[in-house]
DNA sequence: GCTTGACTTTCCAGTGACTGGAACGTTTAG
DNA sequence: CTAAACGTTCCAGTCACTGGAAAGTCAAGC
């Protein structure tokens, strides 16, 4: 099949497929005469490992040592969980940091009269202005 | 005072100064004889304005309208509220989006082994394997 | 007066993970 | 035979900086 199949069925754009050949998570197509790069079902389940690693949010880098550790048939399961949970890690510092944004302007927020008048502690506080609390 | 010193005093790197003035955040600073640009306080106190603002994950952009929201003394109050609470919404929805990674990760590690045998229901659900759960 | 180091300037490149578009070649349906 | 749909490469843009190069400026110490 030709990359528009391939992309299709692996739930990715063709462009993001030629994304990660350059980007080195696969190998590089081989080509029909006419220069299109022709794709297999071997390739496809492979895009697809991709996909699903990246909508859990794996980096690419990550997605590809992944990759390695799914072709490895030696490999240590723990290896894998470690990597998993590195990422959860990082995930979870992000959202702290997301829900101490989000607290952050709501309490600000619910301070703010939100009407015609110009008073407004969200941009007081911006501002450094010590609010009168 | 000169960049470092701003910089110093907002909280921000010199590049991050001429970014945002790149950036059309603040007025091109006007220049000594030498070069350098000059800043007053005035000008530090918008920068701490933009820093505080980056730092609660407002975009540039949005730092840019909340920058004229500021310096607009007849705003209403409820446009600044708005520009809040569509940030919170976008922030929140975010929180949602790493959450559900997180717990999709957290579930498949639960049940990966994590020693030396390679067997790994991780690996397995990014493969499309139907896990026998 | 000179050197050294800290500071500043501009400009260009890179980050991450694509996405859009231009300009062009190939295949397929009617 | 033609037009649409598909493919190719290459370059630019996104976002918010950050790093580095090469060069100019300034202040302190000798």
């Amino acid at each position: 099949m030709r990359i528009g199949e391939a992309a299709k069925r692996s739930g990715m754009a063709a462009k993001t497929i030629r994304f990660y050949e350059e980007a080195g998570l696969i190998d590089p197509a081989p080509r029909l005469e006419s220069g299109y790069r022709e794709f297999g079902d071997h390739d496809v389940r492979r895009l697809q490992f991709i996909h699903r690693a990246r909508d859990l949010g794996f980096s690419v880098g990550e997605v590809g040592r992944l990759l390695s550790l799914w072709s490895d048939r030696d490999r240590a399961s723990a290896d894998v969980k470690r990597l998993a949970l590195e990422h959860v890690a990082r995930v979870e510092a992000k959202m702290a940091e997301l829900r101490s944004m989000r607290d952050a302007i709501l309490h600000l927020a619910e301070r703010c009269h939100g009407d015609d008048r110009p008073e407004c502690p969200i941009l007081d506080e911006l501002a450094g202005e010590a609010d009168a609390e």
